[in-house]
RNA sequence: CGGGGCGUAGCGCAGCUUGGUAGCGCACUUGCUUUGGGAGCAAGGGGUCGGGGGUUCGAAUCCCUCCGCCCCGACCA
């Protein structure tokens, strides 16, 4: 057992807080609440972000930056917007060393600053749609925090878009959505349920929000990527209007939608294993460690070939020779597996007596010979296998774990790890009730699923929707 | 915001009960030997004991007070 990490079985909580910290990927910052995202995290960000950015300027979006503080008026003037997120809003009220005038806000989210803006561009439907995506940080102050899934400041990306027409705007919403699930399943080895909030959930201001729920190693779920669909809620409170075709005032319907460093909790929790992180190779920073094993006077002739192996491969792969002299091989086994790198190849002298390297691989760790003289070819097939093979293993483990249920206290069977699957009447009262009892939320109404028609698991009464009920994060 | 835990070297901890020169393991530095699953020996460096106040000849230790952090629950990417 690895010494530095306490087993997922034992404390997956405890196991969390380890992998992160002992596989340098943050560290606490002087505030509460705030982190450090080091550079091993940070370049998994860059692949998320690279992927993303790709598919918003695919699909016409442009990238743009708009301030970080949002003078109070402006953020109270959509109501439930404003009742949504001024619990967690941090003012600032100091300026020059002087009192300002009117208290400014840490942006928890851009909507308002970004309506306020559009109002001023937007007069025409020639002036439509306006497609933007920005990339910054936001502040949002939470009670209890925890590294990447909660944090008080995070990374993200949030997308606000207007366009002339409700089934546009729609259609917008939607299309977001996909690439959400495109990163998720393409690119982070992710399964993960596509539907829409309940009202009691929706997003403060919207009128439809769709999400991405992923189930983590410990049976709760995670919302990973949102798109809301704002109907002219916005526009209106923002008076964001064009002229139309046929020469009328209309209010533009607008959508926004956003994906967070909340990710990189999601991807240490799908995949993590008791030795650590386990990183799909199209996210990892390091996706080939070499080692050499040097015996007795073999020393030279090994470290020579990793060399060259690694000068080989790296066209191919981000691929790392560990010459460090100061630890012995079994040191680096341990060390780069709790760093979650997919493929090691190990090089001794009975490789190389044998022309081969001996591969092993962190998605299920097997040991296989490569012969020297395919590497260039083998170890990519080999990562492409990994890749879809985390994919195959998180998704069996959702199969596994989604539980069609008549009465919510089936879940208790499970100990309530899964996503349960049942119908709802549709009442507030009934997913307040649920939450009281056993902690669990409605995550979505799946996409494509309808009820079974055999009453509320909660109050037995009519059926209106299918949901996903479980605890989240 | 409730419940619990904890602040002593970079990390993990002992020392506190019963006040008397601040310790252990890991990590770090140097040297030698090692290397197929967390190497060994030797010699070193590193401390406002979370902050403030009090008691005392003397406080990591006793008293008061403040601060911070982590974990678990309720609210939120």
């Amino acid at each position: 057992m690895l010494k530095a990490i306490t087993p997922k079985s034992e404390d997956f909580s405890q196991w969390y807080t380890d992998v992160v910290r002992k596989a340098d990927l943050m560290d606490y910052a002087p505030v509460k609440g705030f982190i450090v995202i080091r550079p091993y995290a940070y370049r998994i960000w860059e692949f998320i972000q690279k992927y993303l950015d790709a598919r918003f300027q695919a699909t016409g979006h442009e990238n743009a930056y708009f301030p970080l503080l949002i003078p109070e008026t402006l953020l109270t003037r959509e109501a439930e917007h404003v009742e949504g997120f001024s619990p967690e809003v941090a003012w600032v009220t100091v300026g020059g060393g002087e009192a300002l005038s009117e208290r400014l806000a840490i942006r928890p989210t851009s909507e308002t600053i970004v309506g306020e803006m559009y109002s001023r561009w937007i007069h025409s439907y020639r002036d439509l749609p306006v497609l933007i995506n920005q990339w910054s940080n936001v502040v949002r102050w939470e009670k209890a925090t925890r590294p990447f899934l909660r944090t008080t400041e995070f990374l993200w990306q949030e997308g606000h878009t207007v366009h002339r027409t409700k089934a546009e705007a729609l259609s917008e919403t939607e299309q977001q959505l996909e690439a959400y699930r495109g990163l998720l399943h393409d690119l982070l080895a992710i399964p993960a349920v596509t539907g829409i909030k309940s009202a009691g959930e929706r997003f403060a201001g919207a009128v439809q929000t769709y999400t991405l729920e992923a189930l983590m190693g410990d049976g709760r779920a995670l919302q990973a990527a949102t798109s809301h669909f704002l109907g002219q809620n916005f526009a209106k409170a923002f008076n964001i209007q064009f002229l139309d075709e046929d020469g009328v005032l209309k209010h533009g319907w607008t959508t926004s939608w956003g994906a967070s460093t909340r990710l990189l909790g999601g991807l240490i929790m799908v995949h993590g294993d008791d030795r650590g992180l386990r990183l799909p190779p199209l996210v990892a920073p390091i996706q080939v460690v070499i080692v050499p094993i040097a015996k007795g006077g073999s020393g030279e002739p090994v470290n020579a070939y990793c060399q060259k192996l690694k000068e080989r491969l790296a066209p191919h792969v981000r691929v790392v020779f560990d010459a460090r002299d100061e630890f012995t091989p079994g040191y680096k086994f341990n060390d780069w597996e709790m760093r979650g790198v997919p493929l090691r190849l190990e090089v001794g002298p009975r490789d190389l007596a044998a022309g081969q390297v001996t591969a092993a691989r962190r998605d299920i760790g097997a040991k296989i010979a490569l012969a020297d003289g395919e590497l260039e070819v083998t170890v990519p097939q080999l990562l492409e296998d990994i890749q879809k093979s985390l994919y195959e293993q998180a998704s069996a483990k959702l199969r596994a774990e989604s539980v069609p249920i008549h009465d919510y206290h089936e879940a208790m069977e499970h100990d309530r790890r899964g996503f349960f699957y049942g119908d709802w009447c549709g009442e507030q009262v009934c997913a307040d009730r649920l939450q009281e009892e056993t902690s669990m939320t409605i995550r979505c109404l799946p996409l494509g699923e309808e009820p079974e028609d055999s009453g509320c698991v909660i109050c037995q009464g009519p059926s209106r929707h299918r949901a996903v009920f479980a605890r989240a994060y």
